[in-house]
DNA sequence: TATGAATGAGGGTTCATTCAT
DNA sequence: CATGAATGAACCCTCATTCAT
């Protein structure tokens, strides 16, 4: 890679990471244009060649950190000998939940944004280069050997929404319990949703 | 009531009503103060004779129109002969999804702005005068003859956040399946849910 | 009319008044908002009250100048004791070429923004509720009693155009001549025009 | 010619058609630096090596299109054996008038920008080295064996304006009516101005 | 109470110009 | 000669809020 290509890989991040920063923490219809390139340290126009407005920014943010969720899950995944479609969920659920515990402008931002449609977009059209395209990483959790998935779609799509929507008022403000307490029933439900749609 | 607050509620009201409409048709953040008053056909000075601003008038409207919510869903269950749990919980479920169904852009109003938290708030403290308390209700519900419930408020909030979340994306998107379709799948997960708490 | 009405007219008229101090002196393209408000003494957000933008205010500005000029000229006219076609339009040609050689930039303005449509627009329809409608004078000049005019309004629009367009070299740079020396040719060339369409 | 040279002459045509069509169809004002250089597959930086900006390329721009027009004119002229002076003009007028018709951005562009003191300018000082210098076109106009033209200068002046401010109404509008309409006015009117001229 | 003209800070965006490559 | 990423001043316009009526 060039000097110049890195010059601009380094901008571009910049002004990611600077607005996720403050998108996260004032939110982002609070959070101008002007703030993000001055934390950036660039230019206000340099802005404009690398993102069409503010929410073009977030759309790719999104993707950008669902992508990195997802993977970090995945390798951790790797590591460890679960063949069981149960214990492989939990384990992807219970990583998701950590990194959200660990990073909770992550959750923040991820929860209020990411709707079930850019979801799969995000997955499937990776929103950078160096992000990974995760439809094998789904078609190896629903294309199995040891059972055979009734509506797999529906499954993963249940699993997801209530883990993030329940996540986001456990995690962050522990209501109505804080995330511990809220783990047995929330992993015990997502056995059952699994439960559901084994045939 | 006399005549003079009959016409200041009239007032209170049509702003609801204008920016409801105009929240859910282009946003929250896309909606002047100008357009609501317009719509209203108040002038600009009196908005502020009514709320503190452009989100004290939502957050009174969440609560109030998740109120009108429940308060239809209750009204229909008070009208059948319904006593075994599961039942209760499915038939508000059911009415509810209707409700958005037939609404929705009080669903997209809702989903994007309902927390726990603001939920339990709204339902507790009403918005107006003529809101209706919840606190009862929700003790009828989860104080019963027939069975003991553990952690019953753990089993509403993930009810609650389970249907919330899906029939977002499910009634507007029809993704990743339209609802009827994920209906089956989607009762039986809080009929587990429930099951969970029972003791 | 009340306090208030008057002050809004103040401030419209500053505004306009301000504006085409500017554009004449500088040209509408190098002429800001923010100049226009600063030398009238209004906030930004004012001239928004007032005009749609810039353009709007132009076009405004062009009707209520060119209905100021046709009307000076008219009423010099109906002071004099002419009958005679020739003379009627001459005294008025004259009259108008006197008003843009003691208001150059009002000639500067008028050539450069006039165009046929424009000036049929202006005249009938008034920028300004005191604005006169011209109508009447145009058809009591092509309605006479004492001759016949075949195509009267090519005649209007040509003389009109060639005094426009040859006044405004001529006077603001002297090129070819200065307006004395082209006076005799113009009003000659204009007897002819106008003997073309004498039936 | 070197390759070289060449090539630098394509760079700096494309440059100028890109810009005439874009003034023409969006106006001057409107069109940016960046729009004409990406229409000419050039660099940005590229535009500062022929031009100065924007308003140096449009005075060398009317100056060239100027220059083509009374090339042109001139040039059917001498196919044809015509030696009295109205049928010249008269020949020349209207050639320059089809040009027109058939090129409406043409007549948009050159009306809109083309002073007495530009079109002195551009036919004496060629904007580029393969522009013509009519100098000699013009004194052969006025110079004449067959009769003596008092003032040819003021002459030619007020046809050229008579024609260029009738036409850009008439032809592009068809205001207050089409040119073929016009053209027996226009032609009298042409015709008695060069009477007036003639001694 | 109710009005709506006025405000002016601050938003997003454009664009001519430069200069290291 | 040619490039195009970067700049940052300056643009237009919106809008929540105030206050004299």
């Amino acid at each position: 890679m060039g000097k110049l290509e890195t010059n601009k890989k380094q901008k571009r991040d910049s002004l990611l990471e600077s607005a996720f920063s403050l998108f996260t923490s004032k939110g982002i219809n609070k959070t101008s244009i002007s703030e993000i390139v001055e934390k950036s340290g660039v230019a206000k126009g340099t802005f404009y060649l690398y993102f069409k407005d503010k929410y073009d920014l977030r759309n790719r943010l999104i993707a950008h950190k669902a992508s990195q969720l997802f993977y970090n899950a995945d390798a951790a995944l790797a590591t460890e000998n679960i063949n069981d479609i149960y214990d492989e969920v939990i384990f992807l659920a219970d990583n998701i939940i950590d990194q959200f515990n660990n990073n909770k402008s992550l959750l923040l931002f991820i929860s209020k944004n990411l709707s079930w449609g850019v979801f799969k977009d995000s997955l499937i059209n990776p929103a950078f280069d160096e992000d990974i395209n995760f439809y094998d990483l789904y078609q190896k959790l629903i294309t199995r050997d040891d059972c055979t998935l009734k509506d797999p779609e529906i499954m993963v799509f249940m699993i997801i929404e209530l883990i993030s929507s329940t996540c986001y008022s456990s995690i962050l403000y522990s209501e109505p319990v804080d995330i511990e307490t809220l783990k047995p029933y929330l992993y015990g439900s997502i056995r059952n949703i699994i439960k559901q749609h084994i045939v």
